[in-house]
RNA sequence: CGGGGCGUAGCGUAGUCUGGUUAGCGCGCUUGACUGGGGGUCAAGAGGUCGGAAGUUCAAAUCUUCUCGCCCCGACCA
């Protein structure tokens, strides 16, 4: 390809609303461009580098006898009802209407689809394991689309969908799949680990996500620093032990004080001369339209997901003062929250309310605390449970040593979904005995496009973006430095033709322009080798390669370049 | 949805508080010349419903109201 023809848009300043590397890369490369927001138009360059992404899952997830399929982006309702996500899926549903007046849905996910297919096709155990897998545009009204095409309201992903006759069957091919992911996001040059994850809107018990460990990640990972333990997990599923803090202060009477206005625990803390983690912090949840009053210590944050797998329920989420005020009878009063005397639908404790001496505590009045509240003698009947946000210096729940976080941007996901979707949608196989039963489902979803954005926060620098070869827009890129220069252009000919015939994607840069401006261009597109053509070395009878990974470039003899190129750039990560 | 902010040429912006000629600048774009190793120089150009609507005023990018869009922080997620 010759730049001049190549429709590669560069920038040479940021734009505004760019905020995250990958993002500013991939508009300044000419990528893509900004349609509304969460969505992009992909360029040549860039729909080439998601191609080569895209067909590097194809290929593995087809070594994983995984068979390629397409569902449509549009579905009716009707399967949405059927398993109830036209509810609990909420507002992230992008919903539609055509012109009869009947409900749609442009897919984010596609569980129902696959499951009414495979419920009309698949009647036998002989059949069974089948995995099908589709790549598609998929769509979720983001609350808020962010960080570029790293949460998109419209975006490239593969999902996966595997059927099983038994649990043991799945976990099987989930071992396959999980092994499935690490190769293809090694293969795209990204250093990606699987942690346990959560099941979300997408239902069901075990489940696993790929991260790739990138500072602007969205999520924060917790590990085990023990190689051998390799506990990982993301914040909202990580166990593990906070660390007590120990008191020698003597058990004191309970006592109520007047606190006014102090509704926070650091006001609390502060106007009471204690330390925040010697106060109990209440936390009101609407768990669907059950109230649940959660205590916590002061310093500590508390993991909704782990409330949510207590109470089980649809929608958990802070509660609101109109909630609260239409459970006025439990007692419970918002900022004066306290465990005592109050009849909210659920009270749970977290573990480390157990230890705190001498702790604060609302007193479910305007105004008032109390003071000198210790769980076992003023709450016999306490329940504890673990409800809190894992930190950095907690103990691994594995090994007990000290975790240690990181960021990661979540590339992939893999769930055993049991039969959540069978059961609901009334998928059923007729198994060896003879016997009905429903299908045991697994599902495997990996963000195409975020993945390239997760490559371009792995790999850049100050200049631009540094390509892994395997997803590289070009291969090559052949820069004569002067296009008036016969000799210069006869060898870029040269080059660019036996190159071609070797199989590899070429770009000559044969524009009119400066060589200072050609380079500032190269690095920014981040090809992974460099062929300069000078007419300053020529003469000489050299050229200059220069990988874009290596800072110095290398003088090469003319002559037999074609194969010291090649060696140079299969050298290239 | 709550909080904060921004819409002026393709991109980045000045001007808005305190209304007043022809809305200024850099990049990019066109033409020409020079230049030729890290976004070069000079000259001449093209390009604007100042997000939109209504209002106040002799006069609105600037003030008021409404509206649309976008970005950032939070709660959600590949």
């Amino acid at each position: 390809m010759r730049w001049k023809h190549a429709f590669i848009r560069t920038m040479k300043e940021t734009p505004k609303d760019a905020e995250v590397i990958s993002h500013v890369l991939m508009i300044r490369s000419g990528m893509m461009r900004k349609v509304g927001s969460g969505i992009y138009e992909y360029l040549p360059i860039g729909w080439k580098v998601i191609r080569k992404v895209a067909d590097i899952v194809r290929k593995e997830m087809n070594k994983s006898n995984a068979q390629e399929i397409l569902m449509p982006v549009l579905s009716p309702s009707e399967l949405w009802m059927e398993t109830g996500r036209w509810q609990v899926y909420g507002k992230e549903l992008m919903r539609l209407k055509d012109r009869h007046d009947h409900d749609y849905v442009l897919g984010p996910t596609h569980e129902e689809v696959i499951t009414d297919l495979v419920r009309r096709e698949v009647h036998s155990y002989k059949d069974l394991p089948l995995c099908l897998y589709q790549i598609q545009t998929k769509f979720r009204d983001e609350v808020r689309p962010r960080f570029g095409v790293m949460r998109g309201r419209e975006f490239l992903m593969k999902d996966g969908y595997s059927f099983h006759s038994t649990q043991e069957s799945l976990e099987e091919y989930y071992k396959v799949m999980a092994e499935t992911y690490k190769r293809i996001f090694n293969k795209c040059g990204l250093d990606a680990r699987l942690v346990v994850g959560h099941s979300g809107a997408i239902g069901g018990k075990i489940a696993h996500e790929l991260m790739v460990l990138a500072e602007t990640g969205e999520s924060l990972i917790l590990n085990c620093p023990d190689e051998a333990c390799g506990y990982t997990a993301t914040d909202e599923t990580a166990e593990g032990t906070v660390p007590e803090i120990s008191s020698d202060e003597e058990v004191q009477p309970l006592e109520k004080v007047h606190t006014p206005g102090k509704e926070s625990i650091e006001d609390v803390a502060a106007f009471l001369k204690k330390k925040t983690s010697q106060a109990v912090k209440a936390l009101l949840y609407r768990c669907d339209d059950k109230l649940a009053a959660v205590f916590i210590r002061g310093d500590r944050e508390m993991n909704p997901a782990k409330l949510n797998n207590l109470v089980n329920a649809l929608e958990v989420e802070i509660a609101l003062p109109e909630f609260l005020e239409s459970k006025k009878e439990s007692g419970v009063v918002a900022g004066y929250c306290g465990p005592l005397n109050i009849k909210p639908d659920y009270i749970f404790f977290d573990n480390t309310v157990r230890n705190i001496t001498n702790g604060i505590i609302g007193a479910n009045e305007k105004d008032y605390h109390y003071v000198n509240f210790n769980v076992e003698r003023d709450f016999p009947n306490a329940e504890f449970f673990d409800l809190v946000v894992q930190q950095e210096g907690d103990s691994c729940p594995k090994c007990g040593k000290k975790m240690q976080t990181a960021r990661g941007i979540e590339v992939g996901n893999i769930f055993q979904l049991g039969t959540k979707y069978s059961k609901s949608m009334n998928a059923k196989f007729l198994d060896a005995d003879n016997k009905e039963k429903h299908f045991v489902m697994g599902c495997y979803g990996l963000g195409v496009t975020r993945t390239v954005a997760a490559a371009i926060e792995q790999h850049h620098d100050d200049w631009g973006i540094i390509w892994p070869k395997s997803i590289a827009p070009y291969d090559i890129l052949i820069q004569p430095l002067d296009v008036k220069d016969e000799k210069v252009m006869e060898v870029t000919n040269t080059l660019e033709k036996n190159l071609t015939e070797k199989g590899f994607d070429v770009l000559v840069d044969d524009r009119d322009a400066k060589p200072g401006f050609k380079f500032k261009d190269a690095d920014l597109i981040g090809t992974p080798l460099r062929v300069t053509i000078s007419p300053r070395s020529l003469p000489d009878g050299k050229i200059e390669i220069k990988r874009r990974c290596d800072k110095k470039s290398e003088l090469i003899n003319v002559d037999g370049a074609l194969d010291k190129i090649i060696e140079v750039y299969n050298s290239c990560p």
